[in-house]
DNA sequence: GGTATGATAGACCATTGGTCTGTTTCAGCC
DNA sequence: GGCTGAAACAGACCAATGGTCTATCATACC
């Protein structure tokens, strides 16, 4: 094998980008280590110059998802015309950095993401995700309670009850995949719009706000997403 | 090694309870199969002869459990006695089978589920409950729907978020193992508490109902199960 | 130009989940 | 009681895995 230096945060990302690839693909556990270093042309030596384990590249992979996730909320949260109340919509739907033509990606990264091989891969970036959004969400809470927007005893545990939104469609959409015929992807979307509807009263509520003051997402979001997926699906 | 022939159900049982015991103690990756039949005294080729691999074994104690789970609440589902509310927050609190004395065991399971390297088993767990439990609520809830207790559009939404309930305590639990001290405990109690009446709330609404008519365990219940624990760690 | 250090290669290792062949046990039949 | 076939079990064996170790290459710096 040739030997080919790279520069070291370059090198890094290299794996964590075949990394990712083969993980999404094939599951964290069966693919193997050797796969890994095969696909990013790399020695054994090499991998483990950057990483210390197998799990470690999981984590660091994970990480890296996380603060994806932060940046592309982070105009939301720096947005100074926002209330409470609209950053913590925006946040909930973040249909401003996905926009309808990245749709069929979002349902791309959902598709592999939802696989119940990607359990570990899933689980490890939802903690670190949860780590990072925590407190922002429950920093959002915070001030919409001190001035009046919202009435809780427990911003935290809304916090926490918000993030718990992303793993409630974990089911509805894992079994849309293993389905993947039309008519279950049209069971998938009824099923998550009333899910998601039933989520908006619930915070409403815990929230102390009038009904329909949460909003997840526009309306036909959810339908705009698994329709775009259909589309890919057609064409290839 | 002797030969010793079991009846087959015996010995499936008694694989399992090996496998059990190694699982939670030292997670579902960590432990081998030779561990796994070591411990249970048999050969390969007795294991292979009982599941047709690692996996299959998992799957297995994981149905185990969630039918040990049905069979817990059988009576509250039987109980002629019961409207759909009652019923409801029986199932909901489950504390009438789980009595105070047996709160140093729920705890004992509970430390050993919800360690991390345990995802794995949890998540079939999960699952496997999730499909014996979720028709039996949803059932439930839809005669509440039709006396009239109940208001709803979406039974099984409420169901899925009913049974997301556990899930939801699960970082908060394992925050609270990960601590260990007397308080950590003691902030994992208060966490707790607040979060269960921030679901009695969300239910509420979410069913239709006055605030104050689901009661998710009774009173006190979680800080007897924790201190439970704290004794029967001090004793040892 | 020498050299220390980081970056890379690849042989090597113990262990793992799984397969395969062979042996023992025993119920059912004559 | 003896025979037989299938179920129950034992254990050698296998490829592949995650991880270790030593050797080699490249480069920046003096």
């Amino acid at each position: 094998m040739p030997r080919v230096i790279k520069h070291p945060e370059i090198r890094r990302e290299d794996i964590l980008d075949h990394a990712q690839a083969l993980f999404l693909t094939q599951g964290y556990d069966r693919a193997s280590l050797n796969d890994v270093i095969a696909s990013a042309g790399i020695s054994k030596g090499a991998f483990y110059h950057y990483f210390p384990s197998k799990e470690a590249l999981l984590e660091a992979l994970a990480d890296r998802f996380a603060r994806q996730a932060l940046a592309a909320v982070q105009s939301v949260l720096d947005d100074p015309d926002l209330d409470p109340l609209g950053r913590l919509n925006s946040l909930l739907s973040q249909s401003r950095q996905a926009k309808i033509e990245t749709a069929a990606e979002a349902w791309a990264l959902f598709e592999t993401m939802f696989r119940p091989e990607n359990l570990v891969l899933f689980h490890r970036i939802n903690l670190a995700a949860h780590a990072s959004f925590s407190p922002l969400l429950v920093k959002v809470i915070r001030q919409g309670v001190e001035d009046g927007t919202f009435r809780t005893f427990d911003p935290e545990g809304v916090a926490d009850i918000v993030m718990q939104f992303g793993l409630a469609t974990h089911d509805v959409v894992a079994k849309a995949i293993a389905g993947g015929s039309d008519a279950d992807m049209e069971v998938a979307i009824e099923v998550l719009e009333k899910r998601v509807r039933l989520y908006e009263i619930a915070l409403d509520r815990i929230l102390g706000l009038p009904d329909g003051s949460i909003r997840i997402g526009e309306p036909g979001y959810i339908r705009a997403v698994m329709t775009a997926r259909r589309k890919a699906d057609k064409a290839r």
